[in-house]
DNA sequence: CAGAATCCGGCATGATACTG
DNA sequence: CAGTATCATGCCGGATTCTG
């Protein structure tokens, strides 16, 4: 199956029906969790090993509190992420990646990777639309 | 350079100063324009072959098309997509991937056959994660 | 056919304050 | 330390109408 064909398949799977097409796109289960502003980035720190709420925070230091909960939250949900209480006074919380989580940022590599390198690209695309637009 | 470190820095590069540090991550140069509701859609589609507006509009019932005009926009901004204008009567208009944008889609292409195969399993950890919730 | 312009509602995100 | 709760808001995206 070539990667054409997987896509349009893949693409078209879920559409033309009346019945909330978009909800049952297989690859929208998927992306429409990660794209989201924090996902990405949680996913990479906690790649590299296990972190405390509180580190998370001072690793990722844009991110507001509300959003750091809840992002960890959803990845939790969605089974990329396990969360350990430990109970001692006070409370610590740790945080790491299942091995679905593994699994996902391994696929998302490729990603990441291409955007540390075509990034520049990007740019100076954009600025000479912006520039001929003008 | 493993996966870890690669990204680490990734992550950290651009985070920790003043000037606006998000706008200024490499990654997210790329990622913050992809993460939208439709362009992986578009770029899936456009990977198969070129397609005219309406063709795009056909294919993707979905989308408004304000939002279709706007992504393709976005597209071709960002030098994914080359726009070629036809002065027949009535006008038409052709959209088709540049090479950076072939190669932005093969480097997508292991992040969506990731969603494919493992859509299931995040959905049932999700229903897990609902029902022991409440 | 391929858009541009406009209006509008909802949700994602942020800021702040409070709690076990 | 690790959250919850509440309020404010920006902008994403949908519906509609108009144009060359």
């Amino acid at each position: 199956m070539t990667v054409a064909s997987f896509d349009f398949k893949t693409k078209m799977s879920g559409f033309g029906r009346e019945d909330s097409p978009l909800e049952n796109c297989p690859v929208r289960t998927v992306i429409d969790h990660i794209g989201g502003k924090w996902s990405t980035l949680i996913l990479s720190t906690l790649s590299e090993k296990p972190y405390r709420f509180g580190e998370l925070r001072r690793l990722v230091p844009d991110i507001s509190q509300r959003m750091l909960t809840q992002t960890l939250r959803d990845l939790q949900r969605d089974g990329y992420v396990h969360r350990t209480v430990f109970p001692t006074k006070p409370p610590s919380v740790e945080y790491r990646l299942t091995d679905l989580g593994r699994s996902l940022y391994g696929a998302l590599t490729g990603l990441l990777q291409w955007a540390e390198d075509n990034y520049l690209t990007v740019r100076e695309a954009r600025q000479r639309f912006d520039v001929e637009g003008a």
